[in-house]
DNA sequence: TATTGTTATACTCTATAACTATA
DNA sequence: TATAGTTATAGAGTATAACAATA
Protein backbone atom coordinates (compact mmCIF):
# COMPACT_ATOMS: atom_id res chain seq x y z
CA UNK A 1 0.00 0.00 0.00
CA UNK A 2 1.81 3.01 -1.30
CA UNK A 3 1.06 6.08 -1.70
CA UNK A 4 1.93 6.96 -5.63
CA UNK A 5 -0.62 3.71 -6.13
CA UNK A 6 -3.19 4.87 -3.74
CA UNK A 7 -2.86 9.01 -5.47
CA UNK A 8 -3.12 7.55 -9.05
CA UNK A 9 -6.27 5.20 -7.69
CA UNK A 10 -8.18 8.20 -6.19
CA UNK A 11 -7.45 10.75 -9.35
CA UNK A 12 -8.42 7.33 -12.20
CA UNK A 13 -12.23 7.53 -10.00
CA UNK A 14 -12.18 11.02 -9.63
CA UNK A 15 -11.85 11.25 -13.41
CA UNK A 16 -13.89 8.61 -14.33
CA UNK A 17 -16.69 10.64 -12.57
CA UNK A 18 -15.90 13.74 -13.79
CA UNK A 19 -18.42 15.77 -16.02
CA UNK A 20 -16.86 15.66 -19.42
CA UNK A 21 -16.08 18.79 -21.75
CA UNK A 22 -13.10 19.66 -19.89
CA UNK A 23 -9.27 17.81 -20.23
CA UNK A 24 -7.52 17.78 -16.70
CA UNK A 25 -4.70 20.51 -18.47
CA UNK A 26 -7.16 22.47 -19.07
CA UNK A 27 -9.18 22.35 -16.10
CA UNK A 28 -5.57 23.03 -14.12
CA UNK A 29 -4.66 25.80 -16.71
CA UNK A 30 -8.15 27.63 -16.18
CA UNK A 31 -7.63 27.12 -12.30
CA UNK A 32 -4.31 29.39 -12.82
CA UNK A 33 -5.65 31.67 -15.21
CA UNK A 34 -8.36 32.15 -12.33
CA UNK A 35 -6.58 32.83 -9.50
CA UNK A 36 -3.47 34.55 -11.22
CA UNK A 37 -4.86 36.38 -13.22
CA UNK A 38 -3.77 37.16 -17.00
CA UNK A 39 -0.68 35.48 -17.97
CA UNK A 40 1.79 35.01 -20.61
CA UNK A 41 1.72 31.84 -22.64
CA UNK A 42 5.45 30.65 -21.91
CA UNK A 43 4.79 31.20 -17.92
CA UNK A 44 1.85 28.99 -18.32
CA UNK A 45 3.42 26.11 -20.02
CA UNK A 46 5.44 26.51 -17.44
CA UNK A 47 4.04 26.08 -14.73
CA UNK A 48 1.65 23.33 -15.75
CA UNK A 49 5.51 21.76 -17.29
CA UNK A 50 3.78 21.12 -20.95
CA UNK A 51 6.37 22.78 -24.05
CA UNK A 52 5.19 26.03 -25.40
CA UNK A 53 3.64 24.02 -28.54
CA UNK A 54 0.98 22.39 -26.28
CA UNK A 55 0.17 25.76 -24.81
CA UNK A 56 -0.50 27.16 -27.88
CA UNK A 57 -3.18 24.69 -29.03
CA UNK A 58 -4.39 24.46 -25.28
CA UNK A 59 -4.85 27.88 -25.75
CA UNK A 60 -6.50 27.68 -29.07
CA UNK A 61 -8.95 25.41 -28.04
CA UNK A 62 -9.64 27.28 -24.64
CA UNK A 63 -10.26 30.37 -26.84
CA UNK A 64 -12.20 28.54 -29.17
CA UNK A 65 -14.97 27.01 -26.24
CA UNK A 66 -14.97 30.67 -25.16
CA UNK A 67 -13.06 29.90 -22.03
CA UNK A 68 -10.50 32.24 -22.30
CA UNK A 69 -8.94 35.02 -24.79
CA UNK A 70 -5.89 35.66 -26.12
CA UNK A 71 -4.27 40.01 -25.26
CA UNK A 72 -1.77 41.61 -26.84
CA UNK A 73 0.96 43.14 -24.57
CA UNK A 74 1.05 46.66 -24.65
CA UNK A 75 5.37 45.94 -23.26
CA UNK A 76 6.32 43.59 -25.93
CA UNK A 77 4.94 42.80 -28.98
CA UNK A 78 6.17 39.35 -28.96
CA UNK A 79 4.11 38.39 -25.95
CA UNK A 80 0.65 36.56 -25.68
CA UNK A 81 -1.66 37.37 -22.38
CA UNK A 82 -3.95 34.42 -21.54
CA UNK A 83 -7.23 35.73 -20.11
CA UNK A 84 -9.59 33.60 -18.37
CA UNK A 85 -13.38 34.42 -19.35
CA UNK A 86 -16.67 34.91 -17.53
CA UNK A 87 -17.65 31.75 -19.24
CA UNK A 88 -14.33 29.80 -18.28
CA UNK A 89 -14.97 30.38 -14.47
CA UNK A 90 -18.53 29.66 -14.41
CA UNK A 91 -17.63 26.35 -15.78
CA UNK A 92 -14.77 25.86 -13.37
CA UNK A 93 -16.60 26.83 -10.32
CA UNK A 94 -19.40 24.43 -11.57
CA UNK A 95 -16.83 21.31 -12.35
CA UNK A 96 -15.49 21.67 -8.93
CA UNK A 97 -18.97 21.92 -7.37
CA UNK A 98 -19.85 19.24 -8.71
CA UNK A 99 -16.59 17.21 -7.76
CA UNK A 100 -16.65 18.27 -4.30
CA UNK A 101 -20.18 17.27 -4.09
CA UNK A 102 -18.84 13.42 -5.56
CA UNK A 103 -15.90 13.46 -2.90
CA UNK A 104 -18.33 14.33 -0.31
CA UNK A 105 -21.44 11.72 -0.76
CA UNK A 106 -18.49 9.24 -0.64
CA UNK A 107 -16.59 10.04 2.05
CA UNK A 108 -19.98 9.87 3.89
CA UNK A 109 -19.80 5.80 2.84
CA UNK A 110 -16.77 5.97 4.61
CA UNK A 111 -16.48 4.79 8.37
CA UNK A 112 -16.35 7.70 11.21
CA UNK A 113 -12.71 6.99 11.96
CA UNK A 114 -11.57 7.10 8.21
CA UNK A 115 -13.14 10.52 7.72
CA UNK A 116 -11.16 11.68 10.42
CA UNK A 117 -7.99 10.77 8.97
CA UNK A 118 -8.54 12.03 5.66
CA UNK A 119 -9.54 14.96 6.95
CA UNK A 120 -6.45 15.27 9.33
CA UNK A 121 -4.28 14.45 6.24
CA UNK A 122 -5.56 16.96 4.26
CA UNK A 123 -3.06 20.05 5.12
CA UNK A 124 -0.69 17.68 5.12
CA UNK A 125 -1.55 16.24 1.53
CA UNK A 126 -1.92 19.79 0.24
CA UNK A 127 1.48 20.58 1.95
CA UNK A 128 3.07 17.71 -0.23
CA UNK A 129 1.59 18.75 -3.44
CA UNK A 130 3.00 21.96 -3.31
CA UNK A 131 6.46 20.32 -2.71
CA UNK A 132 6.47 18.97 -5.57
CA UNK A 133 5.02 21.35 -7.83
CA UNK B 1 -8.57 23.35 0.29
CA UNK B 2 -10.66 20.06 -1.47
CA UNK B 3 -9.83 16.65 -1.55
CA UNK B 4 -10.84 16.36 -5.19
CA UNK B 5 -8.11 19.16 -6.04
CA UNK B 6 -5.16 18.01 -4.03
CA UNK B 7 -5.41 14.53 -5.66
CA UNK B 8 -5.67 16.32 -8.90
CA UNK B 9 -2.32 18.35 -7.59
CA UNK B 10 -0.81 15.19 -6.34
CA UNK B 11 -1.36 13.04 -9.10
CA UNK B 12 -0.56 16.10 -11.94
CA UNK B 13 3.14 16.02 -10.16
CA UNK B 14 3.46 12.66 -9.87
CA UNK B 15 3.01 12.20 -13.31
CA UNK B 16 5.37 14.68 -14.56
CA UNK B 17 7.77 12.83 -12.65
CA UNK B 18 7.33 9.32 -13.58
CA UNK B 19 9.72 8.01 -16.14
CA UNK B 20 8.41 8.00 -19.79
CA UNK B 21 7.63 4.78 -21.70
CA UNK B 22 3.91 3.55 -20.01
CA UNK B 23 0.92 5.97 -20.35
CA UNK B 24 -1.10 6.15 -17.18
CA UNK B 25 -4.35 2.99 -18.35
CA UNK B 26 -1.40 1.51 -19.76
CA UNK B 27 0.28 0.95 -16.51
CA UNK B 28 -2.79 0.82 -14.94
CA UNK B 29 -3.99 -2.34 -17.28
CA UNK B 30 -0.58 -3.47 -16.57
CA UNK B 31 -1.15 -3.71 -13.31
CA UNK B 32 -4.28 -5.87 -12.95
CA UNK B 33 -3.41 -7.90 -15.56
CA UNK B 34 -0.21 -8.63 -12.87
CA UNK B 35 -2.46 -9.03 -9.83
CA UNK B 36 -4.97 -11.00 -11.47
CA UNK B 37 -3.71 -12.86 -14.23
CA UNK B 38 -4.90 -13.47 -18.04
CA UNK B 39 -7.57 -11.91 -18.44
CA UNK B 40 -10.76 -11.24 -21.26
CA UNK B 41 -10.56 -7.89 -23.22
CA UNK B 42 -14.21 -6.96 -22.58
CA UNK B 43 -13.56 -7.87 -18.92
CA UNK B 44 -9.92 -5.12 -19.12
CA UNK B 45 -11.82 -2.41 -20.61
CA UNK B 46 -14.62 -2.68 -18.12
CA UNK B 47 -12.21 -2.81 -15.13
CA UNK B 48 -10.17 0.63 -16.96
CA UNK B 49 -13.20 2.54 -17.56
CA UNK B 50 -13.01 2.53 -21.12
CA UNK B 51 -14.55 1.30 -24.40
CA UNK B 52 -13.76 -1.73 -25.92
CA UNK B 53 -12.13 -0.74 -29.07
CA UNK B 54 -9.88 2.09 -26.91
CA UNK B 55 -8.89 -1.41 -24.96
CA UNK B 56 -8.16 -3.27 -28.26
CA UNK B 57 -5.82 -0.74 -29.40
CA UNK B 58 -3.85 -0.47 -25.71
CA UNK B 59 -3.59 -3.89 -25.96
CA UNK B 60 -2.08 -3.81 -29.30
CA UNK B 61 0.27 -1.33 -28.20
CA UNK B 62 1.24 -3.44 -25.18
CA UNK B 63 1.60 -6.48 -27.38
CA UNK B 64 3.91 -4.38 -30.11
CA UNK B 65 5.91 -3.35 -26.98
CA UNK B 66 6.47 -7.30 -26.09
CA UNK B 67 4.79 -5.83 -22.44
CA UNK B 68 1.40 -8.27 -22.70
CA UNK B 69 0.11 -11.07 -25.57
CA UNK B 70 -2.89 -12.06 -26.84
CA UNK B 71 -4.04 -15.78 -26.34
CA UNK B 72 -7.14 -17.81 -27.42
CA UNK B 73 -9.63 -18.90 -25.54
CA UNK B 74 -9.61 -22.88 -25.39
CA UNK B 75 -13.26 -22.62 -24.24
CA UNK B 76 -14.90 -19.62 -26.48
CA UNK B 77 -13.45 -19.00 -29.92
CA UNK B 78 -14.82 -15.32 -29.42
CA UNK B 79 -12.87 -14.71 -26.48
CA UNK B 80 -8.88 -13.14 -26.20
CA UNK B 81 -6.84 -13.48 -23.25
CA UNK B 82 -4.61 -10.67 -22.35
CA UNK B 83 -1.48 -11.60 -20.74
CA UNK B 84 1.26 -10.24 -19.01
CA UNK B 85 4.74 -11.05 -20.10
CA UNK B 86 7.94 -11.29 -17.94
CA UNK B 87 8.78 -7.66 -19.82
CA UNK B 88 5.83 -6.10 -19.14
CA UNK B 89 5.97 -7.46 -15.23
CA UNK B 90 9.68 -5.88 -14.98
CA UNK B 91 8.83 -2.83 -16.34
CA UNK B 92 5.66 -2.47 -14.35
CA UNK B 93 7.46 -3.18 -10.94
CA UNK B 94 10.89 -0.77 -11.42
CA UNK B 95 8.50 1.48 -12.21
CA UNK B 96 7.00 1.26 -9.09
CA UNK B 97 10.04 1.35 -7.02
CA UNK B 98 10.98 4.66 -8.93
CA UNK B 99 7.88 5.92 -8.21
CA UNK B 100 7.71 4.48 -4.47
CA UNK B 101 11.62 5.93 -3.87
CA UNK B 102 10.58 9.32 -5.60
CA UNK B 103 7.61 9.94 -3.03
CA UNK B 104 9.77 8.63 0.08
CA UNK B 105 12.60 11.39 -0.63
CA UNK B 106 9.70 13.92 -0.80
CA UNK B 107 8.16 13.13 2.66
CA UNK B 108 11.39 13.12 3.83
CA UNK B 109 11.04 17.11 3.41
CA UNK B 110 7.99 16.84 5.35
CA UNK B 111 7.73 17.43 9.51
CA UNK B 112 6.79 14.61 11.16
CA UNK B 113 3.77 15.27 12.02
CA UNK B 114 2.82 15.81 8.24
CA UNK B 115 4.23 12.20 7.46
CA UNK B 116 2.43 10.71 10.43
CA UNK B 117 -0.75 11.89 9.34
CA UNK B 118 -0.62 10.89 5.75
CA UNK B 119 0.52 7.57 7.01
CA UNK B 120 -2.12 7.37 9.23
CA UNK B 121 -4.50 8.58 6.33
CA UNK B 122 -3.41 6.14 3.83
CA UNK B 123 -5.79 2.92 4.52
CA UNK B 124 -8.36 5.05 5.05
CA UNK B 125 -8.05 6.92 1.55
CA UNK B 126 -7.21 3.29 -0.04
CA UNK B 127 -10.53 2.69 1.21
CA UNK B 128 -11.67 5.34 -0.10
CA UNK B 129 -10.29 4.36 -3.90
CA UNK B 130 -11.60 1.24 -3.59
CA UNK B 131 -15.04 2.38 -3.07
CA UNK B 132 -15.05 4.19 -6.00
CA UNK B 133 -13.71 1.84 -8.20
C1' DT C 1 -29.95 -13.03 -32.31
C1' DA C 2 -26.57 -11.91 -28.89
C1' DT C 3 -21.78 -11.55 -27.67
C1' DT C 4 -16.77 -10.73 -28.54
C1' DG C 5 -13.63 -8.35 -30.60
C1' DT C 6 -11.76 -5.46 -34.61
C1' DT C 7 -11.73 -1.77 -38.03
C1' DA C 8 -12.93 2.95 -39.61
C1' DT C 9 -13.06 7.55 -38.48
C1' DA C 10 -12.52 11.59 -35.75
C1' DC C 11 -11.05 14.38 -31.93
C1' DT C 12 -7.98 15.72 -27.83
C1' DC C 13 -3.54 16.12 -26.10
C1' DT C 14 1.21 15.78 -26.23
C1' DA C 15 6.11 16.12 -28.24
C1' DT C 16 10.08 17.75 -31.39
C1' DA C 17 11.57 20.46 -35.21
C1' DA C 18 11.13 24.24 -38.27
C1' DC C 19 9.39 28.69 -38.82
C1' DT C 20 7.86 33.92 -38.16
C1' DA C 21 7.84 38.16 -35.76
C1' DT C 22 9.67 41.12 -32.40
C1' DA C 23 13.39 42.69 -29.31
C1' DT D 1 21.24 36.84 -31.86
C1' DA D 2 17.82 35.78 -28.53
C1' DT D 3 13.04 35.40 -27.18
C1' DA D 4 7.87 34.62 -27.86
C1' DG D 5 4.86 32.30 -30.12
C1' DT D 6 2.97 29.48 -34.15
C1' DT D 7 2.85 25.85 -37.61
C1' DA D 8 4.06 21.16 -39.26
C1' DT D 9 4.19 16.57 -38.28
C1' DA D 10 3.77 12.44 -35.62
C1' DG D 11 2.09 9.49 -32.08
C1' DA D 12 -0.83 8.06 -27.87
C1' DG D 13 -5.24 7.69 -26.26
C1' DT D 14 -10.07 8.14 -26.40
C1' DA D 15 -14.98 7.79 -28.44
C1' DT D 16 -18.93 6.21 -31.60
C1' DA D 17 -20.43 3.56 -35.47
C1' DA D 18 -20.05 -0.20 -38.56
C1' DC D 19 -18.35 -4.71 -39.18
C1' DA D 20 -16.85 -9.94 -38.80
C1' DA D 21 -16.71 -14.13 -36.35
C1' DT D 22 -18.50 -17.17 -33.00
C1' DA D 23 -22.06 -18.74 -29.80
Amino acid sequence: MDLASTVQRLFAALRRRSPPGLSLTAASTLSILDADGPLRLTELASREGVTQPAMTQLVTRLERDALAVRRASAADGRVVLVEITTAGRDLLHHRRRVRADAVTSLLAQLPAEDRKSIEAALPALDRLASLIS
